[in-house]
DNA sequence: CCGAATTTTCGGATATTTCTGAAATCAAGG
DNA sequence: CCTTGATTTCAGAAATATCCGAAAATTCGG
């Protein structure tokens, strides 16, 4: 691996990093080598750090896009293709999580949904029913919220983050200026909540 | 594969899904059974249900559990074990994300944080930390945030993630009540160091 | 302690994934 | 069009991961 020890330490990690998620080792290698790269970087110069054959920086690369992780940078007077990653590492982590949710977490959703449709004939399966019941419920809550945040700017984003559970305390003071009438009946979802 | 169409599909599905994750194919159908099960299991009863070698149910068990995702449920009277998922299905998704972060955000923020250390030699390397800084501190940030909001009980975690980005707008409005003098200039700095 | 029932370990068979080099395809300039 | 350089495809080799059955270990009731 033709990299400083700095670079190459951080490029086998992602990659090992990389393939306990569904993505292979390379793969995460060479995305690590563009992440860090001070210029757009052509095939070549992959396989040049990371001494892997041209076919597989190909594949590599390939998929990589088709995640739009990459960014196309061609440079004048040079036919061959050169990428970057994003500079916005907000605007990468965004990416990721949105192709992840378009191809794990929407299909396994039209998949319970579908489920859900059919009519239980033992118990077992009304059971079963029951449980993929709440978990449907769970990712739309969870997809629900995403979708909401996503809608943010980066900004706002980080403000909220750095609220954490604070925001919590937001919605109490919220809760009290305006408490309405009625509200006994109201708070029948705080009831369980010992926080009231 | 001896179970309901209902189950069948369902079980597929989820092992395929585990299987783009870290989770290999098998471990996730044994989840998956678990998981809709109308009773605790022992591996036997998983045998029977999904046609794998005794061994492997074994194997796959024994993963499951060092992920904290099972509940041992003896029965009097009989002496094989006994498992079932948890009930509450927020329980486990927090274990999941929870080991999740043991295993690969933990390390990865240890080798950041050593890498940062490092005293660069060359353009290339202080340019490479200084990506390095910003991935650091965006997982800071989201662990930060997750941390905090592990502490909620589920009911106030409910009622948080349905509010979604309209947490922010009670964010204005807490803006406008506790309006600070100077507040551009702070504005500015929290943007910059939100540690501050 | 012994022995039956149960679980775990482990070597190697099987299946899957990853990787490569050669050949095919593509694209731009002459 | 043809040449040259770049990229992609693809079939099979190499490397990994998964899975099984047999044997070893463990556990618990006598």
């Amino acid at each position: 691996m033709n990299l400083p020890a700095l670079c190459e330490a951080f490029v086998l990690h992602f990659g090992e990093m990389g393939s306990r998620w569904g993505i292979n080792r390379t793969v995460g290698q060479i995305y690590a080598v563009l992440f860090i790269a001070e210029r757009p970087l052509c095939a070549d110069d992959i396989v040049e750090r990371l001494g892997l054959s041209r076919s597989n920086v190909s594949m590599g690369l390939k998929e990589l896009q088709s995640w739009n992780l990459l960014r196309r940078r061609p440079m004048p007077g040079d036919r061959r293709e050169f990428f970057a990653a994003p500079d916005d590492i907000y605007a990468i982590v965004r990416t990721l999580v949105d192709e992840r949710k378009k191809r794990e977490i929407d299909p396994t959703l039209s998949v319970l949904r579908e489920l859900l449709m059919r009519t239980p004939v033992t118990p077992e399966e009304r059971h079963a029913q029951s449980r993929l019941k709440d978990m449907h419920e769970l990712i739309e809550l969870l997809t629900g919220w995403y979708a909401e945040v996503q809608k943010l700017e980066t900004e706002r984003l980080i403000q909220l983050l750095s609220l954490g559970s604070k925001v919590a305390k937001v919605l109490d003071i919220k809760d009290h200026l305006f408490a309405l009438p009625g509200g006994k009946a109201k708070s029948k979802a705080a009831a369980n909540s010992p926080g009231a």
